[in-house]
DNA sequence: GAGTCTATGTTTAGCTT
DNA sequence: AAAGCTAAACATAGACT
């Protein structure tokens, strides 16, 4: 025979069965959670641990176990005392912490876009002429790494013709009309109105082609393609 | 007839039986949790949100909630990796959000930070040279919206001489005046040096002074005070 | 441990009250 | 909503692999 009569809910006292059916029942029971999770679309958290401490937990899909705790706790505060110990709140914490890191994604956005001409309307007038002043600095930096750049590479060319000082002056010359050069073969391909090469940059934007090729590159394309050009005169 | 085939584990969409079907199978997934907490004698806690936000929970009488919920963070953590304080568990749901977002900052900032001539050395040459067009264009965004706000301004003051297509020739110079003098006020500070101006600029880089006063301003203080300054020539 | 089998007990969908 | 009914679907104890 099988059964011998309804299963009386009682510690099972024989170690084989009690593992077997603990086997048994806890699939059942997760697959139970998930149906009804799914069935009624609710959320539901389940966490099991045998008796030699090994965890078996479900968690519906559309939450975390974390987010299920950090509402069970609301939940119980609400009625019960408000109480005690433990971590008084783990999870807001990581929810916390994402919200701010989403603000600050929006700020660094707002920012960079600022570059591309967009959103220039809202800043005031007098942020608006620090800005004008930061990118006079920017292209002066970009411009001095940009003369240090060519400046290593005509040391490598040519290997130190004679006392360094004074020989300068000219190789500088040299290297202005290098610049030059190389300016005009990028920009060669622009049309008559300034707007145009703007735009054509600005869809080529990418930098740090070397050390972060497809992150950086990927991320401002993602960006608004600046759109807002400011008001013609 | 009653049934008309085995259940389809899917949402169910009738309000009505869905609740039904919650309130059966919630009062079941307990039982059944309770059942092998006793008959296997191992802690047990079950958590279940309504979609009216109730809470019906469960815990095997040896433990609590709190203790369980302990228990299953260190279980996590465990097996999860070996990384900081905070729990990387959530299923990695959370935490790899959180890296991604993560990285995605580190690549804003690096972007912002070129501007402020950190990092230009990362750079190609070629990518350089995109960046100086890059701030020119960026410059003569930013130029035409100040010219803009201008006019703007002019306009409000003296509302219309006569025709209004010729006059603009005039005013337009009044503008450049107007405009050259309020920069040379800003940089009236500025020191022998170039790059002093440039730092003091920076140290003051705050933009959206009115739509988002201390978000981006705090913001853009963080960032590193540009400290690369590319090595003089 | 874990899977299979099967008789039996339990759950539950669809219904009515 | 809740409670009861009933047959079909499902779970599972016990045995074996």
């Amino acid at each position: 025979m099988r059964r011998n009569g309804k299963v009386v809910i009682k510690k099972l006292e024989e170690k084989a069965r009690r593992q077997v059916t603990f086997s048994k029942r806890r699939k059942c029971l997760l697959k139970k959670a998930h149906e009804l999770s799914v069935l009624c679309d609710v959320p539901i958290g389940l966490i099991i641990f045998s008796q030699t401490n090994k965890l078996y937990d479900f968690c519906s899909h559309s939450t975390s176990m974390e987010n299920l705790i950090m509402r069970y706790r609301k939940a119980k505060e609400g009625h019960a005392s408000a109480d005690h110990s433990l971590h008084p709140d783990h999870g807001s914490k990581c929810e916390e912490k994402k919200e701010s890191m989403m603000r600050e994604i929006e700020n660094l956005k707002m920012n960079l876009e600022l570059y591309g001409g967009h959103g220039l309307n809202l800043l005031t007038y007098d942020d608006l002429l620090r800005f004008e002043l930061q990118l006079e600095s920017s292209l002066h930096n970009a411009r001095t790494r940009k003369f240090e750049i060519m400046h290593q590479q005509q040391q490598k060319e040519e290997p130190k013709p004679k006392g360094k000082g004074k020989e300068q002056g000219s190789s500088w010359e040299h290297l202005m009309w290098q610049a030059e050069t190389q300016m005009k073969m990028m920009t060669s391909h622009r049309q008559e109105d300034d707007d145009v090469m703007c735009r054509q940059v600005k869809d080529e934007f990418p930098f740090y082609g070397e050390e972060q090729p497809t992150r950086v590159l990927q991320l401002l394309r993602t960006l608004p393609p600046s759109p807002s050009q400011p008001g013609q005169l």
